[in-house]
DNA sequence: TTTGGAACAC
């Protein structure tokens, strides 16, 4: 790098060069220059330093700190600058050490910039202890009328859910502007308590983009897409938060369509927005769409963030596209993406495992620094699939030593699992675990995957007694797969029963009548296969033709 | 020469 004269003389002269730094290679070069001429010291040069640093390096970079330790006494501006990096990007009890560190040994007080960044890395996980703690050391270091603690103690208590330690703080602040108003409307939302939301929003003195996109979140949320469609309309400028919270909106209510043309009538576009229309797609089944918004994203030239990656991924795990798969990991590991952060690695191990790469999603599953039950998860469909039944059960078993508790979804998998695999007893031990050891009732589908199991296997009087033992009243699924099973093993009798039930909830599905009108068919029952034609044309109900993709697309 | 902190979308 070429250097001007003029650093020779001053470390203000470094400045302008600092400000241009774009990677780390430039921030190297800076940093050699500054040992080299003694700047190590300079506290001004060393804090913009650092600040640089937050801008272009990665979160889980040590090299500010290693900057930080080398001045030997450094002033508030660096240890403020630090915390906050720390508290977005460390652990809270990292950032809990420095602030012990800060008080302890330096030569420096906290003040009013200290605290702030602290408390937001305490709503960010929650902490509600930790928060109380930081709370009252900013009292005792007398910066509580300040409008920046204020509004954070705002935002942490409403994430809380401490929503009338909110409004005291609110209350009791001297000075209040639109984030600490906007804070404590958000935390009404949060609570369901869209009066009070309301009444902040029409009182509040003045308003921007922040609060008007806030609002429109909490009606999303609740649901409520045509109020937040209104508070949409009048808003006085629309950014892209606005456009994108709407869509999202519109994806989550599964109305794609919507979601689709305000995408389209937005005048800019952000990564942000492509991947919320990507995502809609996915979790709308429709991962088709989905790849083609990637295409059209890239055809524009843009560079996918690790989110958009996530959801074509997603997309194509939907797929089942080992070629896309293959195509996704290669682009990754070429463009130098993290590919170790939790949902980016959960994400190729689903990915993997749901288009045929087991060995693939192996290999990454087991390199997880931590396996969650989403991974386990992926892993357990995707032998699942394979029709791997042996090995989904012993990983499920594996996932409950390890400490992972089991949810419905789980247990959803290794229930279809197990009666795809024809593993009727341990099917049977993971339904009685998921009552008695982890409290969880059984769904409806559950059931179902019970019946199937048991029916499957021939032990129709099990799968029928269970069935009478549901809750759930009249689900006509799982009795659907007991009268498939009743035919699978021409058991006439109890065929007949559950047929009559079925025709009871639901009396327009001819597939019942067909079900059991194959039953007898099958014992060569003819009187009664004509009797239950006969009550079917009664009803008006016709069997529905078999009709497939050529027959019903190739002209006659 | 004089630095640093809070709220909204995946």
């Amino acid at each position: 790098m070429p250097l001007l004269p003029v650093l020779e003389h001053s470390p203000f002269a470094i400045l302008p060069l600092l400000k241009s730094c774009k990677t780390v290679r430039n921030l190297n070069q800076i940093h050699t220059h500054i040992i080299r001429r003694g700047y190590e010291q300079d506290h001004f040069l060393i804090a913009q330093f650092l600040s640089i640093c937050a801008a272009v390096l990665p979160a889980s970079s040590c090299y500010p700190t290693t900057v930080f330790n080398a001045v030997i006494s450094p002033n508030i501006y660096l240890w403020n600058i630090l915390m906050k990096a720390h508290c977005e990007n460390a652990s809270i009890g990292e950032c809990f050490a420095l602030f012990r560190r800060m008080r302890k040994g330096a030569n420096v007080v906290p003040d009013k910039f200290t605290f702030p960044s602290l408390i937001k890395a305490c709503s960010s996980v929650m902490a509600l202890r930790e928060g109380r703690v930081v709370h009252a050391a900013a009292v005792r270091c007398g910066t509580e009328g300040d409008v920046f603690l204020g509004s954070s103690l705002i935002d942490f208590y409403g994430k809380c859910r401490e929503i009338e330690c909110a409004r005291k703080v609110f209350d009791e602040m001297s000075v209040r502007n639109e984030v600490s108003w906007t804070s404590m409307m958000v935390g009404y939302l949060n609570c369901g308590d869209t009066d009070a939301a309301r009444w902040m929003f029409d009182e509040m003195p003045k308003r921007n983009g922040a609060t008007w996109n806030a609002m429109i979140k909490g009606l999303v949320k609740l649901g409520d897409l045509v109020s937040a469609k209104k508070v949409f309309d009048a808003m006085p400028v629309r950014d892209e938060v606005s456009f994108t919270t709407l869509i999202d909106g519109y994806a989550k209510a599964g109305d794609m369509a919507a979601a689709r043309s305000m995408f389209d009538e937005m005048p800019s576009k952000d990564l942000v927005t492509w991947s919320t229309l990507m995502s809609g797609y996915v979790q709308n089944g429709k991962p088709g769409e989905a790849v083609k918004v990637f295409g059209e994203m890239w055809a524009m030239n843009l560079k996918p963030d690790e989110f958009i990656l996530v959801s074509l991924m997603s997309a194509c795990a939907q797929l089942g596209s080992l070629e896309l798969a293959k195509w996704i990991e290669s682009y990754m590991r070429e463009g130098s993406y993290d590919m170790g952060r939790a949902h980016v690695a959960a994400a190729l191990v689903d990915m993997n495992a749901k288009c045929g790469n087991m060995e693939r999603a192996t290999k990454l599953f087991e390199e997880m620094p931590e396996r969650d039950l989403v991974s386990y998860c992926s892993m357990i469909q995707g032998l699942c699939i394979h029709g791997c039944g042996a090995q989904a059960v012993s990983l499920f078993n594996r996932m409950i030593d390890e400490g992972v508790r089991p949810d419905d979804v789980a247990f959803t998998i290794i229930l279809t699992t197990c009666s795809h695999a024809g593993l009727v007893d341990e099917g049977c031990r993971f339904f009685d675990l998921m009552i008695k050891k982890y409290s969880l009732s059984p769904s409806p589908d559950h059931y179902a995957c019970m019946v199937n199991l048991l029916g499957k296997s021939g032990k129709l009087k099990d799968a029928y007694e269970l069935l009478q033992s549901m809750p759930v009243e009249s689900y006509a699924g799982a009795w659907g797969a007991l009268l498939g099973a009743c035919r699978l093993h021409c058991d006439i009798e109890l065929g007949e029963i559950v047929a009559k039930r079925l025709f009871e909830v639901e009396p327009q599905n001819s597939g019942n009548y067909v079900l059991l009108s194959n039953i007898y068919a099958e014992a060569d029952r003819w009187m009664n296969v004509s009797d239950l034609r006969e009550r079917m044309s009664e009803k008006g109900l016709r069997k529905i033709p078999g009709c497939s993709y050529l027959e019903s697309t190739t002209p006659a």
